[in-house]
RNA sequence: GCGCGGUUAGCUCAGUUGGUAGAGCGCGUCAUUGACGUUGACGAUGUCGGGGGUUCGAAUCCCUCACCGCGCACCA
């Protein structure tokens, strides 16, 4: 016993006990359910957000795993069958770009380079990084289970994802089609609306001479071919003019032939009431020139250079070319005057800031308003999930309603390949060829794709065991950036496939910000690294400054003193622990309490209800900070001093029941802790005298 | 333009259904070789953004104004 103790007399070494504790964990097999003691029939999932396997982990990830963890904790000491299923995202276009990036510190460039040779690069750094985002998972405590771990390339995952998208086409749901897409001409790729981002600007607004009209455009560059213009059919100001009139003018590279075209999507309020339209370079015009028939042409290549039809220009960027083309325009006298102070909004790549170019490509989409209805319809059944903070809901039923159709096909290699084949004008999608001629498209799928489906491809959708068992899962716990990104994918995935909303509950938790609460970037050089973190302070003073304090949906202002108070805290509790061990040797943990220790007991019973609720309700920083309150305040600061006296005084009924109190009390903190500070509550279980079984991990949670 | 959030102690932020203002860090005074290198006690600083309303009672509910921040958006 003595030898026990010797260890309390130094303080908590979390450096050394938290990676052992954490190999015992995994050596016990709990964080597999199926190995779980006691009778479980209730289960109790959650489906890890798989991180981008292209890095280490980041303060973000941190308090994901931690919230999770906690979560997963409390109920598998409440007896349920609790499942917290780890995976990695391969990330597509993500680790496409970080890894582009590499290459160019190496002076290589991925255009010219064999696809298979690049894929096999990728996968390769892919594997690295996952094997270190999975060492860091573990650094932070998470329970989460192993031996179920799944991949978005795992062959299994490829081949469902594969399937999905062949059902959505013979339902209909996915198509071909010839659009106006983003593109991106640094990354040769299209991507969705959520991986863009629209940035306003100032951008001079050139009023140009069009004939017997005055048109407006910011991009001059793109007007050389504009052979339309269009008016809304009611303005009273162009009533001479009607559809289909046609005149010659003097344009940029010389004189065209114009025709009118009346259409409703002119704003009569802005600028003169008359624009010309570039269909091959803007959705809006794109969309007209579709319902008059009218011609289009391209003006700027994948690369973002000016064609032939540019004349003088041909084979310019955008940014070298405008000013050259303003000045021609100008002296040509086409320029009636130039707006300065104009705000425009442009779309850039969310990861190069390149300014998107919206270019007409062959690409597959799938169709978004009979998968939205879905969830519509499911909201108005009441089927819909709880969504922490409640706001939320809101934003993800307007994003439901307003969602245009998703292009999911991406020209990278770094992605699963669409099951799609092609010979000729034929298109047929299967995940085997067709036969003999036919070529597999050569796109791999928006990276959405696959993670839209991750409840179910986890679980082994559609007839394993697990899927039976554990799907719906209970709580979806992500971050509120994912909250167009993935979130309202996965409800509708769900719906489509199982006819079931993949989750109970979301929760959304903030951003984690630097300790003035601001972004952190490289760039500002406030990056702070959890694992770093880990190191100095503990995993458990981590995890309690990201949760303590924080509601769902609230940025995280993470600073170091935080983390260091709740380090305090963990040596706090290896000091209460030696004042209690060395103060109850040899003393009976079950003689009967007198009336002041049992009005003690009935305390912390009472803050174990509470706690409950607060879990149980994801109230998960109040529960957090009550705990924290408890052990400190009131167990330390005050039940402890009261102790002294009764320990060293002659009343030996009274010492034996404030003895027995001592230890209850203990036990109960170090339950009621576990949860948030896994480690050093484990550490301390392992030391007390009675231990009702083998790891504080699978106690049974205090109710009163 | 549409939508959403915030405004509480020096700093960063909590405050669950309305019931005499809280945490961490920081600051001040005193005590302490202590179960505690990382301790304890006591304390100071707040017209809870402005104004109005509901209520016996509002940081909390409603209206309004101001200021910050965020998201979405195909007005050329």
């Amino acid at each position: 016993m003595e030898e026990k103790h010797e260890k309390f007399k130094k303080p908590y070494d979390f450096v050394a006990t938290e990676p052992r504790i954490y190999e015992a964990w995994e050596q016990s097999g709990y964080f597999n359910p199926d190995n779980l003691p006691g009778d479980r029939t209730e289960a109790f999932s959650i489906i890890m957000p798989p991180p981008n396997a292209n890095g280490r982990l980041h303060a973000g990830h941190g308090l994901d795993m931690t919230l999770k963890d906690i979560v997963i904790r409390f109920k598998r000491m409440q007896g349920k069958k609790a499942l917290f299923l780890p995976g990695a995202d391969h990330a597509g276009f993500e680790t496409q770009v970080v890894y582009e990036k590499r290459l160019e510190k190496e002076g290589r460039s991925r255009f010219g380079m064999d696809p298979k040779q690049l894929y096999e690069e990728i996968y390769a750094f892919t594997l690295e990084n996952k094997k270190s985002m999975e060492d860091d998972i573990k650094r932070l405590g998470t329970s989460c289970d192993w031996s179920r771990e799944k991949f978005t390339l795992d062959p299994e995952i490829v081949t469902q994802v594969q399937q999905t998208f062949v059902k959505m086409h013979e339902d209909g749901l996915v198509y071909r089609g010839k659009r106006t897409v983003n593109w991106c001409s640094k990354h040769q790729t299209s991507l969705s609306d959520v991986e863009t981002e629209s940035v306003e600007e100032t951008t001079p607004f050139y009023y140009l001479k069009y004939g017997p009209f005055t048109i407006g455009t910011v991009r001059p560059e793109t007007k050389f071919g504009d052979k339309y213009v269009v008016m809304h059919p009611d303005d009273k100001r162009y009533t001479s003019y009607k559809q289909g009139d046609t005149f010659d003018l003097e344009w940029i590279n010389g004189p065209i032939t114009a025709t009118v075209i009346k259409d409703e999507a002119v704003d009569m309020e802005f600028g003169t009431g008359v624009m010309t339209i570039t269909p091959w370079h803007s959705q809006i015009d794109y969309e007209i020139a579709q319902r008059h028939g009218l011609d289009m042409e391209q003006i700027i290549d994948l690369r973002g250079k000016l064609l032939p039809i540019a004349g003088e220009f041909e084979g310019m960027k955008i940014a070298e070319a405008r000013p050259k083309i303003v000045e021609k325009l100008k002296e040509k006298e086409l320029v009636v005057r130039v707006d300065e102070n104009y705000k425009n909004v442009v779309k850039r790549c969310y990861k190069c800031s390149t300014m998107i170019e919206p270019q007409v490509k062959d690409q597959w989409f799938v169709s978004m308003e009979p998968l939205t209805q879905l969830v519509i319809d499911a909201v108005e059944r009441d089927e819909l999930i709880g969504i922490l903070p409640d706001y939320e809901k809101k934003i993800l039923l307007h994003w439901m309603k307003n969602s245009i159709d998703w292009n999911i096909s991406r020209q990278i290699v770094w992605g699963i390949s669409i099951p799609a084949w092609f010979k000729g004008e034929e298109i047929r999608a299967s995940i085997e060829s067709p036969g003999e001629g036919w070529t597999q498209d050569p796109d791999t799928f928006d990276t959405w794709f696959s993670s839209g489906q991750w409840p179910l491809l986890t679980l082994g959708y559609p007839d394993s065991d697990d899927f039976k068992t554990y799907y719906p899962t209970d709580l979806m716990e992500t971050g509120a950036d994912l909250v167009f990104k993935w979130v309202p994918r996965m409800i509708i995935f769900g719906l489509y496939l199982a006819k079931q909303v993949p989750f109970k509950q979301v929760y959304f938790h903030g951003m984690v910000n630097d300790a003035q609460n601001k972004k952190m970037s490289k760039s500002k050089g406030n990056v702070v690294s959890p694992i770093d973190l880990t190191q100095t302070y503990g995993a458990d003073a981590l995890r309690m400054a990201l949760v303590v304090g924080t509601p769902a949906g609230s940025n995280i202002p993470l600073s170091e003193d935080k983390i260091k108070g709740y380090k305090h805290f963990a040596n706090k509790l290896w000091n209460i622990t030696r004042f209690v061990l060395e103060n109850t040797e040899g003393a009976d943990a079950n003689a009967p309490l007198n009336d002041a220790d049992l009005a003690l007991k009935a305390e912390v019973d009472a803050l174990a209800r509470e706690l409950t609720e607060n879990l149980e309700q994801y109230r998960i920083y109040l529960a957090a900070e009550k705990v924290y309150h408890y052990a400190w305040d009131r167990f330390a600061a005050v039940i402890l001093e009261e102790s002294k006296p009764i320990l060293a005084g002659s009343d030996a009924a009274a010492k034996a029941s404030r003895q027995a109190l001592l230890l209850s009390l203990l036990t109960t903190t170090v339950k009621l802790l576990h949860p948030f500070m896994p480690f050093v509550t484990e550490e301390i279980y392992q030391s007390l005298p009675s231990k009702s079984v083998d790891f504080l991990m699978v106690e049974s949670w205090p109710h009163a």
